[in-house]
DNA sequence: CTGTGTGCAAACACTTTGCAGGTGT
DNA sequence: ACACCTGCAAAGTGTTTGCACACAG
């Protein structure tokens, strides 16, 4: 986990790690806001262009829910990506209750097939309760 | 369906039909700069505002693919909506070729399930090849 | 040493809010 | 008549760009 930067070939820099390390101290995925509570102390801009340097990278991948803040998460070890493109076998869930999003891994991943469409890929927001939300009640 | 505003029981202004009316032309999703050229003359800020209106009851709801710009689109006659959450069993197919994204309504839309935790309604973008750009391969 | 990342300033784009006047029902 | 919609102005927020310097490889 440490190297990944110098794995995926970007350079390392403390800020980076710094950002990463939010990344990897949270299971869910957390959104800008989040982010900057986190970092001590760091300069806007530059964390806007982390970010994006991350997401083109395959390190994290963005989630939007529409009505909701744009979060972001760390991509599985194996994503494939292609600029913002980003495929993962995992679903996207989305509690109703503490608004959290979660990456859900997944045994039965679904295909769909629709006449004359060619379907590659397909992104999953599944909404509800998680189970955390569904213990309290 | 000219009378979609009336059925919604909200106002039915000239404005708000001019916004509808770029929707009803479309089968597909678009984007807000694709609205704006389409409207002859009008203020950006009752544009907002309609839009809002418009997806707070039902009538278009919002699709964002990550990296993309955000498109909207009119709801089906039947969509179960609660303020900015529309559920919909259809799926967003986001073609690679040409970018626009269409509403797919499906015979099989999938059902999931994860222990613990309870899904209401699925979100599903499915990204690919649309029919028009691969007859043109 | 070279090219990339960082941090500051400024510009730019996007969206919201307040209010006076107009309009639909 | 009344409540809601519209359009203008202004403010607020989010994001990008340019540039000089610092730093990683």
């Amino acid at each position: 986990m440490k190297n990944n930067l110098k794995y995926k070939k970007i350079r390392q820099t403390p800020f980076r790690e710094a950002v990463l390390a939010v990344f990897e101290k949270h299971t869910n995925a957390i959104s800008l806001n989040q982010i900057e509570l986190e970092l001590q102390q760091f300069d806007r801009i530059t964390l806007y262009r982390t970010l994006k340097t991350f997401i083109e990278n395959g390190i994290i991948h963005e989630i939007i829910v529409p009505g909701e803040e744009k979060k972001m998460a760390l991509c599985a070890k194996d994503c494939e990506h292609n600029g913002a493109t980003h495929q993962h076998e995992h679903i996207h869930f989305h509690c109703k209750i503490c608004e959290e999003i979660f990456c859900l891994e997944t045994s039965k991943f679904p295909t769909i097939q629709v006449k004359n469409y060619q379907i590659d890929s397909l992104e999953i927001i599944a909404k509800g309760i998680c189970s955390a939300c569904k213990n309290k009640v």
